[in-house]
DNA sequence: ACCCGACGTTATCGACGCTAACATGATACG
DNA sequence: CGTATCATGTTAGCGTCGATAACGTCGGGT
């Protein structure tokens, strides 16, 4: 038999897979998990407590998923694999996600600053592979936040925001400015035009 | 004396100023508004109802607030003030809206097609000067969803999400990325170069 | 005159978050 | 071995919440 902490923080997690985290009761909580009221109260002083305590324990499983994705020599598409794993948990875990990015009162979960660490890692080796072309920071809160306002969108409003390629967009978009990867077209163009000028001109003819 | 139903949203719009959403009772409202419980659900069924209300009733001042920018000659510019006048009323208004842009259960105020309308309407113009390079549909879906994850980021994580360039920076990257505005650095280099090598080709001289 | 819809008043219900007071069990230490 | 200690369980209760019932008032329109 766990220990009645880990009990509560089960049924919690278990009851947030169907219902809101304001739909849930103290009490369901305690039938679910087997111990009295005040258990949870002298576990986590109050309900936000224990919400906050899920929350974190969903940051857990959250990174985790994350760093299960092996870091492979192409940072940028790490990049990219890291933003779908997100989308992916949020879309799973509706109200585990909204708990996890739009807590209530004053809970401010810890889990999300471990989040911009690991976020700030992998661009860090963006950075060393040269191609960031933003400060890690600055790529940092504009990735993360546009990633976050794609899921809660999808959430709050899933016609018409829940289409996959609306993710996929502000994916490629955000990313690629970041790290550079993304070209104007017309600097192909220019580029070959000057190229093919030079050739011409240091007489390598066509 | 307004009507009993404009006094309720009046004052919940009130409270809502101060409290979240969830730390309001029918019986402050009813309070403030001068009116009985019962009045509440005769208007509105019941708390969700209202609140559904109250949020549509931000979407209105918030709609309006955007309507009142003029439209100039330059639509992505408009664009971006769109986006900023976006990003300060999320900032002013926090607990409206959080209940506007993430609402609870299956509340969902009509107001956010609304705004989907008009951001459409507004990348309509874009089109129509030849400055959009991606979809009505899939800029709108994208510029709306960076935005509001951008302002939730900030009012639920104010360190360091509240900073006003991490704004800034989704904004020129997701909106340049729509409309083609935002030139790679390296463009305006090829482009010079190619040029220059044009001009001595044909004969111009430095 | 009549009714009917809009609004107000009072009282009440069950569920909720939370707490007090006390009982139990196992473990640590003298 | 005895006992103090702490984690956990049990019961009962407080005050507040959202929501409803029952009833009363007033004004306007056919």
């Amino acid at each position: 038999m766990p220990t009645a902490r880990e009990r509560i923080l089960d049924a919690a997690t278990t009851l947030l897979a169907d219902k809101d985290a304001l739909a849930i009761s103290t009490r369901d909580i305690c039938a679910e998990a087997q111990v009295g009221m005040p258990e949870i109260y002298r576990q986590f002083g109050d309900k936000q407590g224990l919400l906050t305590a899920v929350a974190d324990l969903g940051f857990q499983k959250f990174l985790a998923s994350k760093r299960a994705n092996p870091t492979t020599d192409d940072p940028v598409a790490d990049l990219k694999t890291a933003w779908d794993s997100h989308t992916t948990f949020a879309l799973a875990n509706p109200h585990l996600y909204r708990l996890m990015f739009t807590p209530a009162g004053s809970s401010k979960p810890q889990g999300i600053s471990e989040a911009r660490e690991l976020l700030h890692a992998a661009l860090g080796r963006c950075l060393n592979a040269g191609r960031l072309r933003l400060p890690i920071e600055t790529a940092g809160h504009a990735i993360l936040s546009a990633n976050v306002g794609v899921c809660l969108m999808a959430l709050s409003f899933p016609d018409p925001y829940a289409d996959p390629s609306v993710s996929a967009t502000l994916r490629d978009t955000v990313i690629g400015k970041a790290t550079g990867e993304e070209e104007d077209p017309r600097l192909g163009t220019a580029t070959l035009l000057a190229q093919q000028l030079l050739g011409t001109l240091t007489g390598q003819g066509e």
